[in-house]
RNA sequence: GCCCGGGUGGCGGAAUGGCAGACGCUGAGGACUUAAAAUCCUCCGGGGAUUUUUCCUCAUGUGGGUUCGACUCCCACCCCGGGCACCA
């Protein structure tokens, strides 16, 4: 008689596993695979349940996946360039490798301490040079194909730093998280920019195919993200000002143009001071101006401000009627999206109606509803902008017209004549990749005053970081102020030149990190194709839905750009995703900051990691949030324990004892009670686990059946051996996935000196778990009056006999008619009285 | 404002058209014990009738609807959480 010991058990087996290498897996074209992967960790702070929780979900399905007999890959890895690595460093005068490697080492030592069934082979840190060269390598190949290039781009600038602020840097609405009194500049440099515009039409369609295996509203925010949007471009020309261009605006409503009574440019769109210049209403508008381009900085209640605009004194002509409208500057219309300039047609738009009417701008409608009223511009309330439903009024040759028609005419006529053409936009921006800091991967270029730009061949790879950076958080970027690693000679001529000092944004890291894990030691190639296409795509990635944009667009960004060079040939990286809920403290999320997390180590040392990975598991279905509740993990606790007594009161008699095939006649009824129990369990508990993920049930389930058992002890009286050993085998074998340890010390103790991992998942009898004798409810008019005991499959007729014989029932009958039955065998009678 | 997700006992949750509250936590009572821990057993949504056994009734955010039957499907609304947000 001994103690369950989760510490002893646990470090046994994870020695053993070690040793049998039973996590290890190679690319075999014989064998089915299944790629199962959660997202790599950031290594900072520590290790707490929120993560654990991440982890025991993937180790689940890798582990019911192998015992499927699938060929299983689950790789571990470290996403370790970032800025958290660089302000510690400083704080702490120390390098940001030895930070990171620290907190690596501690984030590992916690996660073997959970018996997460990793190929630790594959383990990869995207901070050091054997990963970050293949970022230059891509870097490189994106260059040649256009896909990289440089332009000026505006960053968050702290003039007292006087340096960029990453975003996350910029807080209380626009200061400097250092110099909180200090409001943060928007300055323009040059920047790397990788081309994700130039696959915005694949990204978005091919989110098709991910329908079914992605939760919907990753889907749809995705869709968001890129949004397409279908119209037109149309030049309106300038009047009154000789030499200036044509403004081009971007509708989607062309068949409203005649309606325009204006046209608007956002406050940074480039003519605005090409127009006011010697307008005579320039004194007036440079004030006005001046203001929208400052408070332009805060997003954040961009929504709710109110529509503000000036009239430039210029005109523009409208191509399609020659009629001169006026120009206006709107605080509404932003330079990011389109062309950063509309025309105004209140009376089919919403925003444009607001700004008109506040303006006293005229109002004219163009299109008619079909149905109702006609409407009559002074008295809208509402922009009519339904796209069917209506006909065009007022739009000259194109009169009569649907605006469907109208839309496909308009920009067909427009294109003809010169003056447009119909376009599609997209709300995705090409992806800024430059980071002023030293901790990530240096951009593999270099400048030089006779060659101009010229990308560090692949031989001179990786560029390394310099080992002794100049880190202050102060001035220019670190890499700038390190001569040794700015100095350095021009590929082509030989001559002195400058590297680039910038370094990738650390989603770079993360966009094909996982097809570094098929083969992680490569150093002639990211990765060998063949190995990729064996285990690719991903059949299961499990992560927050906090990546839910940005970290899942760029890896399908890389993906393709990776298939357009051949590398792959698929177009999506994982089949399915799965995003987990949060482990919350108090309501909120668990995290260092707000002092409420649960370390996953005190954990393991309390009550051993496989309650801590039950609990989690059983507590909430995973793609809920949990709230951790110190009491309840003591129920999980409890249960274990329960099992360990069960096992260790009968194991030891049943070592020798060989379980063969159960003929189900010859049973007894404690042993037919019993095996039943088991096998509808099992049968339940499979489903749970393969096709629903409601491990929360399946453990309810399992808690259920170590009940029964329970309410049949002493088990060793009136059932036999091998059916005894059935039982707990069984019960043993469900319960693996989740808690691996004890299940292995079990699975020993019950004789088996091969390891569990050998083992494939049971499958149920279906003989065994019939039910011979069933409860069918007996509703009158729909309510539960009764219920009859009757043998499994019996008839209707028979059913309602019994009914009517049942002095409960016959109450509620009391002499009525009964005017329709609904009997569902085994399941329901339901009569109907009048 | 728009788009998602959610609302079930004291708590976490179960049931996806067929016995609402499985399983667990908490709480109450009991057994064992010199005692405590551990363990084991019983009870635990509200109201009412009956009194020792059961029965009735209300109840899954609110109000309607569909259905023999609704936590589950449909419509409207309220509340909570999340995402997007002047996207032309």
């Amino acid at each position: 008689m001994a103690d369950y010991n989760p510490q002893e058990i646990e470090a046994k087996w994870q020695k053993r596993w070690a040793e049998a290498r039973v996590f290890e897996s190679e690319a075999d074209p014989s064998k089915p695979k299944y790629y199962v992967l959660e997202m790599l960790p950031y290594p900072s702070g520590t290790m707490h349940m929120g993560h654990m929780r991440n982890y025991t979900i993937g180790d689940v399905v890798a582990r019911v996946k192998r015992m499927r007999g699938f060929n299983v890959l689950h790789p571990m890895g470290w996403d370790a360039f970032g800025l958290p690595a660089e302000n510690a460093a400083i704080k702490n005068n120390t390098h940001p490798r030895t930070w990171t490697n620290n907190n690596i080492a501690e984030f590992q030592r916690v996660l073997r301490r959970f018996g997460f069934s990793f190929d630790w082979r594959r383990e990869i840190s995207t901070c050091e040079p054997e990963y970050y060269r293949w970022n230059q390598w891509f870097f490189l190949r994106m260059l040649e194909r256009g896909l990289a290039y440089r332009k000026k781009s505006r960053v968050n600038w702290c003039p007292k730093c006087c340096t960029v602020l990453a975003n996350e840097q910029v807080v209380n609405g626009g200061y400097c998280w250092r110099h909180e009194d200090t409001l943060v500049e928007s300055r323009e440099i040059e920047q790397w920019f990788l081309k994700t515009t130039a696959y915005a039409e694949r990204l978005l369609d091919d989110l098709n195919q991910l329908e079914g295996g992605w939760p919907e509203r990753v889907i749809l925010m995705q869709r968001n993200w890129i949004g397409r949007s279908q119209g037109a471009k149309v030049k309106f020309e300038v009047a009154d000002v000789a030499g200036v261009e044509a403004i081009e605006v971007f509708t989607t409503r062309i068949d409203t143009i005649y309606g325009a009574t204006a046209v608007i440019l956002a406050p940074s769109h480039p003519f605005v001071s090409k127009l006011l210049e010697g307008s005579p209403l320039r004194a007036a508008a440079e004030p006005k101006l001046a203001k929208m381009r400052q408070s332009s900085v805060k997003t954040e209640d961009l929504a709710t401000m109110e529509k503000e605009g000036f009239f430039t004194g210029r005109h523009a002509v409208n191509p399609f009627s020659g009629e001169k409208i006026p120009i206006w500057v709107g605080n509404f219309v932003l330079m990011e999206y389109g062309t950063g300039a509309i025309m105004a047609v209140p009376a089919h738009d919403e925003r444009d109606l607001e700004f008109c009417r506040k303006y006293g701008l005229p109002i004219r409608v163009v299109i008619q509803p079909l149905e109702g009223e006609l409407l009559v511009a002074e008295k809208m309330t509402a922009a009519f902008d339904a796209h069917e439903k209506g006909k065009l009024v007022n739009s000259g040759p194109f009169n009569g017209l649907s605006p469907a028609e109208a839309i496909a005419k308009m920009a067909a006529f427009a294109e003809q004549k010169g003056f447009g053409r119909a376009e599609t936009i997209f709300r995705l921006k090409d992806w800024g990749i430059s980071r002023q800091r030293y901790w990530g991967t240096p951009i593999p270029v270099v400048y030089c005053p006779n060659d101009g730009m010229v990308p560090v061949p692949d031989k001179d790879l990786p560029v390394l970081l310099p080992p002794n950076p100049n880190l202050t958080g102060m001035g220019d970027s670190p890499l700038a102020t390190t001569p040794e690693f700015v100095n350095t000679t021009c590929p082509k001529c030989g001559g002195p030149a400058r590297r680039e000092t910038d370094t990738m944004d650390t989603f770079v890291d993360s966009s094909w990190y996982f097809y570094r894990y098929t083969d992680p030691h490569n150093d002639k190639a990211p990765f060998d194709s063949a190995k990729a296409a064996y285990w690719f795509p991903i059949d299961q990635y499990i992560g927050g839905i906090t990546h839910a944009i940005l970290h899942l667009l760029y890896s399908r960004f890389w993906c393709k750009v990776m298939r357009d060079m051949g590398l792959i040939s698929h177009s999506e990286p994982a089949a399915r995703l799965f995003t987990q809920g949060m482990v919350q403290k108090g309501g909120v999320a668990m995290s260092k900051s707000r002092g409420n997390v649960v370390g996953a180590e005190d954990m393991a040392q309390k009550y051993g990691a496989d309650t801590g990975r039950l609990y989690t598991l059983f507590a909430a279905p995973p793609e809920k949030d949990l709230e951790w509740s110190e009491e309840s993990i003591e129920g999980s606790w409890r249960f274990l324990n329960r099992v360990y007594r069960l096992l260790d009161r009968h194991a030891a008699a049943l070592r020798g004892v060989n379980c063969g095939r159960i003929d189900a006649a010859a049973t007894t009824a404690k042993e037919k009670t019993l095996l039943r129990k088991v096998h509808q369990t099992l049968r339940r508990v499979t489903q749970d686990f393969e096709t629903r993920w409601h491990f929360n049930s399946a453990i309810a389930l399992i808690m259920e059946l170590t009940n029964e058992i329970y309410a049949h002890e002493p088990l060793d009286e009136g059932v036999r051996p091998e059916i005894r050993k059935e039982l707990l085998e069984l019960l043993t074998l469900m319960l693996a996935p989740m808690t691996p340890h004890l299940a292995e010390e079990l699975w020993e103790m019950l004789g088996h000196s091969d390891g569990q991992w050998i083992v494939p998942w049971p499958s149920f009898d279906a003989e065994l778990a019939r039910e011979d004798e069933v409860e069918v409810p007996v509703q009158v008019n729909g309510r539960l009056r009764g219920k009859v005991k009757v043998a499994a499959g019996t008839a209707e007729e028979v059913v309602v006999k019994l009914a009517q014989a049942d002095s409960a029932i016959a109450h509620h009958l009391n002499g009525k008619r009964i005017v329709k039955r609904i009997f569902v065998p085994d399941k329901l009678l339901n009569l109907v009285v009048a």
